[in-house]
DNA sequence: AAACTATTCAAGCATACAATTGAATAGTTT
DNA sequence: AAACTATTCAATTGTATGCTTGAATAGTTT
């Protein structure tokens, strides 16, 4: 029916279905929130800063292109990768990508030391990007002192209960750390941890103490379940 | 200077560059090219069936996406994967889409099938296939009995030379060997060799002199070298 | 059943891209 | 230097894509 060349000409095609589902950095992203675990739209549409209409044609697109599957739980449609394959994949375009491209290379470099130069930075800003969900602030004193008070959007993540976070947490999504104040170690362990296993984190050597000093708010957990 | 937040969002766009570069099967056949070894504008825009201003234009986009690196040789432009990592992903990307495109696997399946029942197909189909270079057909008798008479458009490959050519081969191109007829042992060792290297070859079990008893063309060297 | 929610669909607009064409470079041969 | 060759550039055209908006589905709660 159809010539060889014709054949040829389509599996380039069809490949290049793949090529296209990942020539979009809201589609890149949506695959790499995908690669640590299933979401449903609005979650992804809302990490991913898209509008819902839109993070929902964009996992049409991932989908035509067979990268991710979908199931309908109850009101939710639940996304997933096809395939581990799929991550492998990812994984193999993201390390092309750190190290052929320059651009990358360099946003990377600043990525890792901005969070180092934090103590330059403003702890308003960061209150700022915490908010905005650029940085995750993460408090890592026993749970119960993380009640009685603490920094605003920070999540509550003991250094004990570190590691069983890790599997939440996206590899390039700045992290810091703190704890007491200047000469506790529990945020330095923590950032020790991280970064072992190739996060990006970074320690705020200010404690609570220190902040509520500066005047800044706090927050207290109201239901402590 | 750069809120983190659209560091994130330039990560991936950084990343799309990579995405959109694979997103077109013309650069994908030009990138299955290239994994072979270097190759000049004219040759890659020949075997692709590409004009020559369009496949430099294509070729430019792989450059710009730090994809393959060019070196100008005298009057001709050799371009060449700018690492071998950039073949790695390749390989990568195909072997996600064998797995994953049902489509795709339905050509492949059709490619690897299609050579087999040879047979069945009449020999002008496959003389024409062969004009229009959508099956490579090789000679593999000794060089001498190839320049006394030879199927039009057939390469001489004499079979101790088959290792030597296997570089300029390509993986998917089907291959038909042909030798001195149905009990002449070349073509099937040749087809064993070259199945053994990955290829698609099959054995087209007529001869030169069956050809010629059909009444088919032949084609004669008129320069001996 | 009515109000709500999560998701998808459809239409419209602006933008980006692929292929074609003809001309411009840069190198080679005569 | 003139003719030729390989490659690139520039302008054009049609088509595809991404995002937005508002409405439609399908499921859930009241």
């Amino acid at each position: 029916m159809s010539a060889t060349g014709d054949l040829k000409k389509n599996f380039y095609e069809q490949l290049a279905r793949l090529g296209k589902a990942v020539a979009s950095p809201a589609r890149l992203e949506l695959l790499d929130l995908l690669c640590q675990g299933p979401r449903t739209v609005e979650s992804l549409a809302h990490e991913a800063g898209l509008s819902v209409a839109n993070a929902s044609q964009h996992l049409r697109v991932l989908h035509g292109a067979r990268l991710v599957d979908s199931e309908k739980n109850g009101m939710f449609v639940m996304y997933r990768l096809a395939d581990p394959a799929v991550g492998d994949f990812f994984q193999t375009l993201r390390a092309l990508g750190e190290k052929r491209l320059a651009e990358v290379d360099a946003i990377l470099r600043e990525f890792r030391e901005a969070p180092e130069s934090l103590e330059a930075i403003e702890k308003e800003t960061l209150l700022n990007r915490v908010k905005k969900g650029e940085i995750i602030l993460i408090d890592v004193r026993p749970a119960e002192e993380y009640r009685a008070g603490h920094i605003p959007f920070a999540m509550s993540v003991p250094l004990k209960e570190l590691r069983s976070h890790f599997p939440k947490l996206r590899r390039r999504q700045p992290i810091v750390a703190y704890c007491r104040g200047p000469y506790c170690v529990l945020a330095v362990e923590a950032v020790k941890q991280l970064r072992a296993k190739g996060f990006r984190a970074a320690r705020m050597d200010d404690g609570i103490a220190e902040w509520r000093a500066r005047g800044l708010p706090v927050a207290v957990s109201e239901v402590s379940k």
